[in-house]
DNA sequence: GTAATAGTGTCTGTGAGACACTATGCC
DNA sequence: GGCATAGTGTCTCACAGACACTATTAC
């Protein structure tokens, strides 16, 4: 059997809004060369500290950001014999969103980095920038149809902000309208009475309802796609 | 490292009709007493053979339909300390939707089950009634959106079987006027030219139309929720 | 006042659902 | 012919999108 437990792990692709554009956080690893010098939040499980993957995947991104993410998703299992020189490798796929409060606490090894996909492709070993597609695939995906565009934002936020979101992931959103009457439906947000004072006229700061959980809507929007 | 590659397993939920109902696919082991009698078509990733876990996941299936099933999706990865007393164990759980032609040539020890959820609990061993219900619970929430439907129905097939479908996994189907409008849009189906001859008017009979994968469509029903 | 962004009113389009209607087979 | 199931026509409703409109702030 050349299926081994060094070859078991769990990679997370955390997401994190950074001056409004989507960013993944990557771990510096030793560079011999010309190798790419970044990677993934990835480990292994721990048999005695993790009760469940997701515990695994909470740990190796809080060793990172020190504190808890607001969203987490298993996206897919990988196993394969080719991308591990040393056999067949087994990677769970997860993916987090991180909410873009000012306060973060990174680890000197963490760093964010820009989305983008051909940058990341030059950046990041072994086929982590392909687990990175797979979890934006979903991300992409699921944005349309969920309250997930929330869980990337600051504890306050305005639903302008969460126009933002949907350019930063897909590079297009839907009318501020359709925003509008999607999330204020329900009991999904709720007015903190508080205004974002800018150059113009304030906007209505919302937070999450945090009885709720990530809500799925049962249309996707059109303009999205 | 109590965490030991015994401890892997590619675990699979397939479904089919049967008579109308919804089934599942078990494998009788060695009853032992009260013990349940059935598990699972499930088993450990062979390293030679398999390129990918939808290798294992297919050739563990095909062990007991010898036939390949017409649609398996990745449902999830379940890791935990409590599942398997000898520890840590992983099962990577799929599930697949296996057409109801006539002709089938199942192994001996193989049987298909009534998915009824309370039932299985009885039968089935470890926490197999639980994979099961996980499964069956994203195939319940897929079916409202995308053609898999389909793929539960044999080679030819009429729009009513469609809403036959819809019965025998949600309790509850969309008005036939709906089924047609989705199903009949784009070029899901082709029309044989067929019917299906009973004792009232005939039904057209359609196929798949194979150069289109599983369909997604961007609204659920509203009637099954 | 003007500029700029926040937010509303209302019309159109699309597809689900309701339901009455017609069509075509078996008996 | 009657009955049963297949299939159509068409209205309503809900919500995305388009777009014109009003509201409220900074300056």
């Amino acid at each position: 059997m050349s299926l081994n437990t060094a070859l078991i792990s769990v990679d997370i692709v955390a997401f994190r809004l950074v001056k409004g554009r989507l960013n993944v956080l990557a771990r510096r690893i030793q560079a011999d060369g010309n190798k790419p010098e970044w990677m993934l939040p990835a480990g292994k499980i721990d048999p005695v500290r993790d009760q469940s993957l997701d515990d695994t995947a909470y740990r190796q991104l809080e060793l990172l950001t020190n504190k808890k993410p607001g969203y987490i998703e298993q996206v897919v299992t990988l196993g394969d014999s080719q991308r591990d020189s040393r056999g067949w490798s087994l990677t769970i796929v997860y993916y987090a969103l991180i909410d873009s409060s000012d306060s973060e606490q990174l680890a000197p090894s963490a760093q964010w980095l820009p989305s983008d996909a051909e940058a990341l492709k030059g950046q990041l070993a072994y086929d982590h920038s392909r687990l990175v597609q797979q979890a934006l695939d979903r991300l992409k995906s699921k944005i349309q149809y969920s309250s997930l565009p929330v869980y990337l934002l600051p504890e306050h936020f305005t639903l302008s902000d969460i126009h933002g979101v949907f350019s930063a992931v897909l590079d297009k959103a839907p009318p501020m309208r359709s925003i509008r009457n999607r999330f204020l439906q329900g009991d999904l947000l709720i007015d903190t009475g508080r205004l974002k004072r800018g150059s113009n006229r304030p906007a209505a700061l919302y937070k999450v309802n945090q009885d709720s959980e990530a809500w799925l809507f049962d249309r996707l929007y059109i303009s999205t796609r």
